[in-house]
RNA sequence: GCUGAUGUGGCUCAAUGGCAGAGCAGCUCACUCGUAAUGAGCAGGUUGUCGGUUCGAUUCCGAUCAUCAGCUCCA
């Protein structure tokens, strides 16, 4: 017999070798249905695992992320199943679950249009009612590879031939399918309910661009048919959101076919937007004792190749000229830092000098790939709070500090401080040709990076091969209103390219010595910032960014007289202000501005003429009533200069 | 760059191997109006672009450009 500690403590007693499954229906019949993974001593484990010794046992549900993750994974190979019922000579590579939902990956001849997703569906619907048990076994190496060779599943003897040898390898069976497989499944395919599948796409296996690309089918399953409802509702919604219609809806920017790819022009609200963030940006960066640099936006390709771009960063570089033809080749900037060194090399600096801060509103050109383009998110221009910071090593920690603090408190005022997340990204030591550096300078520069992040206990994941070719990063992550994760914001430690450069200074002890470079960005790129804040807002920005803040509605021409008044005098304290004088319904013309997402619309007529007041509607609350004019100026200035929401 | 889908007035969407249509937006006129759409009229298109097939192409075929979903890459 062993001890089970169950939820809330309950310590029952089993026979030894029990499983997960068989404790939940000694439980109840209702916890049996719903469980679909479970936790030992707090490692994730299947609900056939055997128990045995004591140990503590939670039952995961679909509530649970483990629990969610064991359904959708189950999910996935009901998918995998019935395109192989389908189409029988479909390769199979991976299957795993993901956020919201899972995908599978084959490799077939068949395309995989969307009548032909709805015929999957519809096998999977059948293999759901089946109720078809799973059952899990295990095999040595040797035998998998022999079961995957004989199936003719080149992709699963691939990944298998990368296990290590002796490991026992577990496989799921559900009826005439078997499926090589880790984690915890459920117990049978009758318990997904609900499911759908979403899209089809293109993939490369493994991941590498070299590899074949198979074809991915994404899809998302829930337990009840309201729930995936409810899912699928909320990715309608989210679309409405979406920076990329949105912001073209509400004439921020457009494209044009002339111009080009990722060449998005900002339009008179976009662009000032993008100033009033510029501004606010320059202006605390000032304080924070940051000072301005101009730089060119194109340099001789001798800069690029002592910064090691030319080496390294060539392919997304956009290039003036031809190297075999021309005496001198020029390059539009990808990055400002080789720019922002001339100008620490404008003299010899001494430790006195250090921390030198130059920022710079920089605009950056990469020739991004033709596929990568993405509304704002996305583009071949954009404009970057760049910054650069030359400092000693003991100055390091708190200048780092410094930069993320700044980092912040952007992301604070924005309000998308609570939608980020941290990345530590490092370097990948197997990908040695594309970083420069010695494994001693990586080994150093990561471990005072990983010293400093501990020290200011932020909670990051580290991501490898995510590094700069020059240094590991700390990467400010926010998901896009699809959920696709890009970096926001980037702070770098540098060591190499102050050397690579020249830069010194001279110490107190008269040496000279190469400073550490912080790579950093205060608020990211406008572009994307800007696009970011559309999706977080839904285009209702607060006050202090909305492009225009105020529309006066006057009722009939009589009130145009005092509305002009009215506008002259919101114009004289800086605000935006925009009159429809059209001969329209007031609920005509509040519809119009309400669909501008205009914070507030004020209403002129006869009654606010006579008392020189204003009725306010806020795009928030509604009708606020009748407010005199002086009033709501002060009110409004002081929305405006706490930057509250 | 790769896989797949899409491209019709400013926007949303119809239609067809034989004269391209609607709603909204725009313009004009009337109405001067109190918190999410007043009515009438007018105008607006080389069906992304280039080429091919055809008596005839917006429709079929090819190329190209752009957009979208995803992969790879990346701020």
């Amino acid at each position: 017999m062993i001890n089970v500690t169950l939820k809330g403590g309950v310590v029952r007693q089993f026979e030894e070798g029990i499983t997960p499954i068989e404790i939940a229906k000694s439980i109840g019949a209702g916890l049996a249905k719903s469980v679909c993974a479970a936790t030992v001593d707090n490692k994730e484990c299947d609900l056939r695992t055997s128990l045995k010794s004591d140990c503590e046992l939670s039952l995961l549900t679909f509530d649970d992320e483990y629990g969610k993750w064991a359904f959708r994974h189950t999910c996935s190979h009901i998918l995998a199943q019935a395109v192989k019922r389908l189409f029988p000579n479909t390769k199979l590579a991976i299957g795993p679950a993901i956020d919201n939902g899972f995908y599978y990956d084959f490799d077939t001849e068949t395309v995989f249009t969307a009548e032909v997703l709805e015929k999957i569906e519809e096998e999977m619907r059948k293999i759901v009612k089946e109720d078809i048990t799973l059952e899990r076994f295990t095999m040595s190496r040797s035998e998998a590879l022999d079961f995957f060779k004989n199936a003719d599943e080149p992709y699963k003897v691939e990944l298998i031939e990368d296990l290590p040898e002796g490991e026992e390898i577990s496989f799921y069976k559900q009826g005439e399918f078997t499926d090589l497989c880790a984690g915890a499944h459920l117990m049978s395919t009758g318990s997904v309910k609900a499911f759908k599948l979403t899209s089809a796409t293109g993939a490369y296996w493994r991941g590498d661009s070299k590899r074949k690309m198979l074809q991915r089918v994404y899809g998302t399953a829930f337990p009840k048919a309201s729930m995936l409802e409810e899912h699928l509702t909320a990715l309608e919604e989210a679309k409405k959101r979406d920076h990329n219609k949105l912001g073209r809806e509400l004439e921020l920017f457009t494209t044009s076919d002339l111009i080009g790819q990722g060449l998005p022009i900002m339009l008179p609200k976009g662009a000032r937007m993008i100033q009033l963030l510029q501004r606010f940006v320059e202006d605390e960066e000032q304080r924070r004792g940051w000072q301005l640099t101009k730089t060119p936006f194109m340099a001789k390709s001798d800069l690029y190749k002592v910064s090691g771009h030319w080496d390294h960063y060539k392919d997304g570089m956009f290039v003036l000229g031809d190297e075999e033809k021309d005496d001198e080749v020029f390059a539009l900037r990808p990055m400002t830092c080789p720019f922002q060194y001339q100008a620490y090399l404008n003299r010899s600096r001494s430790y006195r000098d250090l921390p030198l801060r130059y920022n710079e509103t920089s605009t950056l050109f990469r020739n991004e790939a033709s596929g990568e383009m993405h509304g704002l998110i996305r583009v071949r221009q954009f404009t970057i709070s760049e910054g650069h910071l030359m400092c000693t090593p003991e100055q390091l920690e708190d200048e780092f500090r410094g930069c993320l603090e700044l980092a912040i408190y952007m992301l604070k005022t924005l309000g998308l401080y609570e939608d980020v997340s941290y990345r530590f990204s490092q370097w990948d030591p197997k990908d040695r040709e594309k970083y420069i550096g010695t494994d001693e300078q990586w080994d150093e520069a990561q471990g005072i990076m990983g010293k400093i992040l501990d020290n200011l206990e932020i909670p990051y994941k580290i991501g490898i091969g995510e590094a700069a070719f020059y240094g590991p990063k700390l990467d400010i992550q926010i998901k896009n209103v699809h959920g696709k994760e890009d970096t926001l914001i980037t702070i770098q430690v540098d060591q190499m390219l102050a050397e690579k450069f020249g830069m010194e200074y001279v110490d107190k002890d008269g040496t000279k010595k190469n400073p550490y470079i912080i790579h950093r960005t205060s608020i990211g790129c406008y572009e994307r910032t800007l696009a970011l804040l559309i999706e977080k807002y839904a285009g209702a920005f607060p006050l202090w960014l909305a492009p225009v803040q105020v529309k006066l509605l006057p009722i009939a021409d009589r009130h145009l007289e005092f509305a002009n008044q009215v506008k002259e005098k919101l114009e004289a304290v800086g605000m935006r202000v925009e009159l429809d004088d059209r001969n329209e319904k007031i609920g005509y013309k509040i519809r119009e501005a309400r669909m501008q997402r205009v914070p507030y619309m004020l209403v002129i007529g006869d009654n606010e003429v006579a008392d020189g007041t204003l009725s306010v509607r806020s795009r928030k609350e509604g009708d606020l009533g009748a407010v005199a004019v002086d009033k709501f100026i002060a009110d409004a200035l002081v929305e405006i200069n706490t930057k509250a929401r």
